[in-house]
RNA sequence: GGGUAGGUACCGAAGCGGCCAAACGGGGCAGACUGUAAAUCUGCUGGCUUCACGCCUUCGAAGGUUCGAAUCCUUCCCUGCCCA
């Protein structure tokens, strides 16, 4: 057995909380340890990647991981950290979305049978089956609702409001993890911070009901040094998958990190030693922008493998580099042709075509604004016509802001 | 079920018969400065267009009053709080 994952994660900035104090002893032989996904898209974003890498790790030293998707929870909806509830998925909703996070986790975590191989679980196999008097009477008299009101994750719904639906949620939660400690011989659950309630009530419920004595542990939020939400670009979410947020988008995303949140995201999204990250941050200052590099590099290899890293790798260096070269395929491109462009078509419709403003208004906004360069010259009238005599070597490209490039390839 | 306060643009929050596409803040986008960073400053932030202070859609939903409604009336839906 390697490294105690303590140590791995308490250095990498894992861990947040833990429920045991001894804890890290309890870690210097294999256990197996769960981790629960809820199913409300059909992708998980970056975000859960803290997690995903938290199974990542537990495996790696020796460990059972247990990936846990919420066939049955994501019914219900949890109501931490969230200020309203959610819209309710349909059964059908959340089984595409199980498969298809299922199929995420297992691009950076091993499943199969070995010992220390991941599991994966639904927990709608064992809390489906389970009906309402049966759960009321084997769960309901180990929780104390007068408890459950000081959760916090109650607790911040009670100015906007909680459903009976949703403040059963902890309760099925706990239940899961009872159920894995009975029938997978899991001691350990781990979770994001807004976790806490759910897995300190799991521990309760399974002292109370077996006398076993599990642990927990979770994971900090992500922040960004500049207090703004992590995991969010260009307006949007950035998704692992690859439909959602392009391997080139994402490997931007990670390109764009704050200076000041560099080695922390090293530690949580790249699987590079500490020592590494280490030297890779110390200098500081523009030598920065290496270190981003290599985070953006490693979780892009992570997430969608070496090829589409490289891809992406050496699109954003050509783009970004002297000689603004565009012509890389993971740059942002579509056909066009040739005979739409004899007419010549407005710079406006051209933007929104290419999607860099959703709309006319917004591209003659953003045109108005200096925003926009046609061939890397910039466009200050919004009704420019884009005609055959723009086309370079067989391309049009467009750019909006820095940062957004779109090209197309006249044919 | 009763009482009460509310439902406004991405979010929060003003507006309470015309000057409202709707103050202000946040967020977002863009420009300058940079290192594809942060901070800072500036502009923009419903849609369409013949680019014009022109048209269309929007202030929970549906009707109505009015020359004219986010603003008034009616009914309905939803939410918070208090009571039962």
């Amino acid at each position: 057995m390697s490294e105690n994952i303590y140590d791995v994660l308490s250095a990498r900035g894992f861990v947040a909380q833990q429920t045991d104090a001894a804890l890290r002893d309890r870690l210097s032989a294999p256990v197996t340890a769960y981790i629960g996904f809820d199913p409300t898209a059909d992708s998980l974003h970056v975000g859960s990647l803290v997690p995903i890498m938290g199974l990542y790790w537990l495996q790696r030293c020796g460990h059972r991981p247990l990936a846990v998707v919420g066939g049955a929870t994501g019914l219900v909806g949890d109501p931490s950290g969230k200020t309203e509830a959610r819209r309710m998925l349909t059964p059908e909703d959340v089984d595409r979305n199980a498969r298809a996070i299922a199929a995420q986790i297992g691009r950076i975590v091993r499943f199969d049978d070995s010992p220390t191989g991941a599991r994966l679980l639904n927990n709608a196999d064992w809390l489906k089956g389970m009906g309402w008097i049966e759960l009321l009477r084997e769960a309901g008299p180990h929780f104390s609702v007068n408890r459950m009101l000081t959760m916090d994750s109650v607790k911040g719904r009670m100015e906007t409001g909680i459903t009976f639906l949703e403040f059963n949620y902890m309760v099925m939660q706990a239940w899961d993890f009872l159920h894995l400690a009975r029938t997978q011989g899991c001691t350990l659950q781990m979770g994001g911070q807004d976790q806490w309630g759910n897995i300190v009530m799991g521990i309760e419920l399974a002292r109370r009901k077996d006398g076993r004595e599990l642990a927990g542990l979770t994971f900090p939020l992500v922040t960004k040094a500049d207090g703004t939400k992590f995991g969010k670009s260009e307006g949007g979410n950035v998704w692992l998958s690859a439909e959602r947020t392009p391997p080139y988008d994402f490997y931007q995303f990670w390109r764009n990190t704050a200076d000041a949140d560099v080695r922390r995201f090293l530690g949580f999204f790249t699987i590079l030693p500490m020592a590494e990250v280490d030297a890779l941050t110390s200098a500081g200052g523009a030598a920065l922008n290496h270190a981003k590099e290599v985070l953006a590099y490693e979780a892009t290899r992570l997430v969608h493998g070496q090829a589409e890293a490289d891809q992406a790798r050496a699109a954003a260096q050509a783009a970004f580099g002297a000689g603004h070269d565009v012509t890389g395929d993971a740059i942002p491109h579509a056909a066009l042709a040739a005979a739409e462009l004899a007419p010549g078509i407005g710079i406006m419709a051209l933007l929104v075509r290419a999607g860099l403003a959703p709309s006319g208004s917004e591209a003659k906004r953003l045109v108005q604004g200096g925003g926009v360069a046609l061939n890397g010259d910039k466009v200050a009238d919004f009704k420019r016509m884009v005609g055959a005599a723009d086309v370079r070597d067989g391309r049009v490209v467009l750019q909006a802001g820095k940062k957004r490039f779109f090209r197309f390839d006249v044919g």
